[in-house]
DNA sequence: AAGCTCATTGCACGTATGTGCATGATGTGT
DNA sequence: ACACATCATGCACATACGTGCAATGAGCTT
């Protein structure tokens, strides 16, 4: 403790000196009496613990032609992240990710509790988080992530780690299978009270950060390839003429989801759940979430949106 | 307009990907199909028009002794700004103006009405503040500047335009000198309607930003140097006991300022006005205003102080 | 239209900054 | 007490960055 609280104290004193008097690591090196390497390493601390913020701050008149379409069509706020022409998808999901972490940033505050949603953009997101000091912040996992192959403990417990972290939160795992075999279990265990818990911080959260699945017919998709569905869940969702989900509740491109039987067994939260939460954050990116997204905003399950400009284009000249 | 607003548009581009998604000004430069000057010069207008934002955070367990004692034997938040031991006063005076002017950035907001007085620490203050987006924000002059020799217009304007400039606001000049020669003068003026204006903005500021006047007796004082009092004057201060000012209005070492005759002809706010504007910075450097220093906190006229440590340490290692 | 001014750009240079590596310090477990 | 692991430090190098200068171009005056 005291250990750590020295260096904050110098990270401190090295930011202030630096970020606010304006001197040189060099000059500051001299001050504090380290070498300027140690200077540099204390900045970087300071940074990535939070005692340095950075806002860059986008004045409404610089909103972009595709942010204000979206804005008006969708009532909702929208950043469109721009990448040059030659990059790969990946690429575009590292700068959508970047973008969306800001404003996972932004958008929390003290005694805030967040529900998180999983997946491959979840993580790029959680990866670039910054640091902030917010008090009595929880973070809750939305859906389940354990399956037939592994309990998926690692890979939902290092996301959600990322946000634990970020913002010195308490962490709340959800730890029950991602689909249920029989919904009856479902029902059982959701009457469990270590598991209501749970469900009551997941209904009174604040913001929920989440991506949209997609791909729903294509074996290569990580819902299927991770072993949460197997072949015949996989051609139920497609008879129901499914699109995308958002935190394993599957819908269709009109948004909704009556009769959609696997949602019965899906330890996601409802759309009617996701709906009372006031700030819903969508992450998406790459243009086979056309369909997904698109449904998405159908159902009106998003407020803020982070989006790559190729897959906005496509939303918004499609016409709505 | 178009110019500008293009410039902005490009410098937030450049600004987002620097500072969100943390790209080389060489990779940006590609990007943007410009020259990495540019780009370095972009972002220098990012940061210095308020595109950009970088706060530092001071944890309060990260607080100096010297912050907590002051905090609590007077009530009052306290930044304490060190300097190396070699550092001469105009470089402390510097390092504590810098300090100051992020203070009164974080102090202003929207339809915020500040108050500055004038002097050689304001000046310091008025050239190192950052820009920040706000609207309807208004500057209004607490004192006159005008005196005998000069006008003072070119001084106060140059230090009220600081103001200005820096937060996109409205500035309200008080053309008035700093002492009347006779007390009715003042109380004729002050039924003006363009005077009586600008006393209103004045005692309704949210924020009042000030330095404090020391030396009384010592003829290299400003307030003397500049010819705004005479010989008499002084030896008038000096057997009333006076300490110090505020805004050109005169107290003695117990923050009281009864009998003080000069005050009656000074254009500064009364110290009974000063103490109903809710936030109160006040910005001192330098071991010669430790009198001064006492004095004002004696008035309560502070509720937020920045000080440098020197000066700091004498005024609360005296006891109080 | 020519001549002017002033702003913007890229280049080239020097300085400022980040980081792998070796070293020394600190602490921990046996 | 010793060996081991872990972490902070400074050095040296490579890279990234800021800025004076000259060239270019846009806009304005006469």
């Amino acid at each position: 403790m005291t250990a750590s609280s020295s260096r904050s104290r110098e990270a401190l004193r090295a930011a202030q000196l630096y970020y606010l008097q304006h001197l040189t690591m060099e000059a500051i090196a001299q001050e504090m009496r380290v070498s300027r390497s140690s200077v540099s390493r204390l900045l970087a601390y300071a940074r990535d613990s939070g005692l340095v913020e950075i806002q860059v701050h986008s004045p409404q008149e610089a909103r972009s032609q595709l942010e204000l379409r979206i804005a008006e069509r969708y009532g909702i706020t929208a950043h469109v992240v721009a990448s040059p022409a030659r990059a790969t998808e990946a690429d575009r999901l590292e700068r959508t990710a970047r973008t969306a972490a800001h404003r996972v940033a932004a958008a929390v505050g003290d005694r805030a509790t967040i529900g998180v949603a999983w997946g491959a953009t979840m993580s790029a997101v959680a990866r670039h988080l910054p640091s902030k000091t917010v008090h009595e912040t929880r973070v809750v996992q939305m859906n389940g992530a354990a399956n037939v192959r592994t309990t998926g403990v690692s890979y939902a417990a290092e996301l959600l780690g990322g946000f634990g972290n970020a913002f010195a939160a308490s962490v709340y795992q959800f730890s029950v299978p991602a689909i249920f075999d029989d919904p009856d279990t479902r029902r059982a265990l959701w009457r469990e009270r270590s598991v209501s818990r749970v469900l009551e911080l997941q209904a009174s959260s604040d913001v929920y950060v989440f991506g949209l699945g997609s791909r729903i017919g294509d074996p290569r998709s990580r819902i299927y390839s991770g072993g949460y569905l197997d072949r015949d869940d996989l051609q139920e969702l497609v008879r129901a003429g499914v699109v995308g989900d958002c935190g394993t509740v599957f819908y269709r491109s009109d948004g909704s989801t009556d009769g959609v039987a696997m949602n019965e067994r899906s330890s996601g939260p409802s759309l009617d759940t996701v709906r009372r939460i006031p700030h819903r954050l969508c992450v998406v990116s790459g243009t086979a979430k056309r369909d997904s997204l698109r449904g998405a905003l159908a159902a009106r399950i998003i407020t803020e949106l982070v989006v790559d400009e190729e897959l906005a284009r496509l939303v918004v000249e499609a016409g709505g």
